[in-house]
DNA sequence: GGCTGAAACTGAGCGCACTCAGTTTTTGCG
DNA sequence: CGCAAAAACTGAGTGCGCTCAGTTTCAGCC
């Protein structure tokens, strides 16, 4: 019946409501004495809960590790597409974009290191939230490049979404580098990397199409 | 022959044959029940060493578990670039060689998810380890750039060794993407994407140099 | 309200990676 | 040899993530 859809019944709000307690006991913990230093049971304690419920709630702790990062990374990258500099050219959107992020993990390294290590390899609903949660953003990226392309500002014939997935890739394995590194890089040096190894993959787009007629509107002097 | 080779001091050649015992140990039981399923106590019964012992020799569990690796893709890159095809494009050869890493870690995915999880977050002497590995790997993909760049095929500006780094990047977001999957793609489709990414990749160096423009009237040449 | 089955919750307990105080083995030296 | 210091080794112990048999709370129905 649609009544019982409508009202949420005293169960699942307790539910909700109960979910968000662990969050937050875990986030405060986490931040504060560090992901490996808090044990499962402080947080449920702090959360008011026996040690095993938290467990029906998050299959491990670190999948409650990813289920907390997601929902802030999602705030940061729509930020940062919110924002992205008017004038800039693609490769000044994506360092921006993926500037945001490398910012926002440099604000507690060892929580993002822990993080980026579980992301990849979680299973279960939260596998597909992350996932689902990268495919957003390599779409919303691989649509600038098509902006671009329509202009005849880039290659067309170059498939954006892909190119847009590899810059994904590059993102995650110089995040990968710094986070585990003994000595970690400033975060300007971090993004400079990143900004060279993008560039590298986006030049591609420049290159004048294989068939299509070479910029013969423009006025080229020959020799 | 010096003194000091002649006289493997006692202690030693203990050590080195004890860490042998160990390892061997570790890949028989790994192999045959699973990286998780298998305990550390089991590994040190069936070496015949104290429980406590295997940590003198490996920080930890995953540590051991990346030392065995190390060994055997070592084998595998080097064996894979003894045998580069000799007539293929360089894009060829990058997939001759990366696919051959895919191919190992099919043999057995779950060690392999559990390594490659492992293997970009470990730290101490075997982090130095493996990115010493790294490269290595890209050193020498680099210089199979380098070749072509000196002949005059690829454009020489472009930096042959970042391009190399972009490509490492690549494959292991392709193997993670593949080793977390619940349901795995046959390797033959996983290096097909592998491909696709690699060309994107590398399409950047077909491109005309700035000032040097003589492939303009050379046929394309494919394969 | 009273009853009933189901859903939610609990915390004592388990298994395992890892530690460390105490023991054994090895080495260098007189 | 004997001896002392150092190095290597040991396994009982510890802490923590996670489980599950038992308990409590809730929803729907009369």
């Amino acid at each position: 019946m649609s009544a019982a859809a409508l009202d949420t019944p005293r169960r699942e709000r307790n539910k909700q409501e109960k979910r968000e307690r662990i969050v937050a006991a875990a986030r405060a913990l986490f931040s504060r004495k560090g992901f490996a230093a808090t044990t499962t049971a402080q947080i449920a304690e702090r959360a008011g809960i026996g040690a095993g419920t938290l467990f029906l709630y998050f299959a491990s702790k670190d999948d409650l590790l990813v289920a907390i990062f997601r929902e802030q990374m999602d705030a940061v990258v729509q930020r940062a597409l919110a924002t992205l500099p008017k004038r800039g050219s693609l490769l000044d959107e994506f360092v921006h974009v993926y500037g945001a992020m490398i910012v926002f993990h440099e604000r507690d390294p060892e929580l993002a290191r822990a993080f980026v290590k579980e992301m990849l390899f979680v299973s279960g609903r939260n596998r597909a939230a992350v996932f689902e949660y990268i495919d957003g953003l390599d779409a919303q990226l691989a649509a600038r490049i098509e902006f671009r392309q329509a202009r005849g500002e880039l290659d067309a014939s170059a498939p954006a979404r892909l190119v847009a997935e590899n810059c994904f890739a590059l993102y995650i394995a110089r995040l990968q580098k710094w986070l585990g590194a003994d000595e970690r890089l400033a975060s300007a040096e971090h993004i400079a990397r990143l900004r060279e190894a993008f560039a590298l993959q986006l030049r591609m787009l420049e290159a004048t199409p294989p068939r299509a007629a070479q910029r013969a509107s423009q006025p080229k002097r020959r020799r």
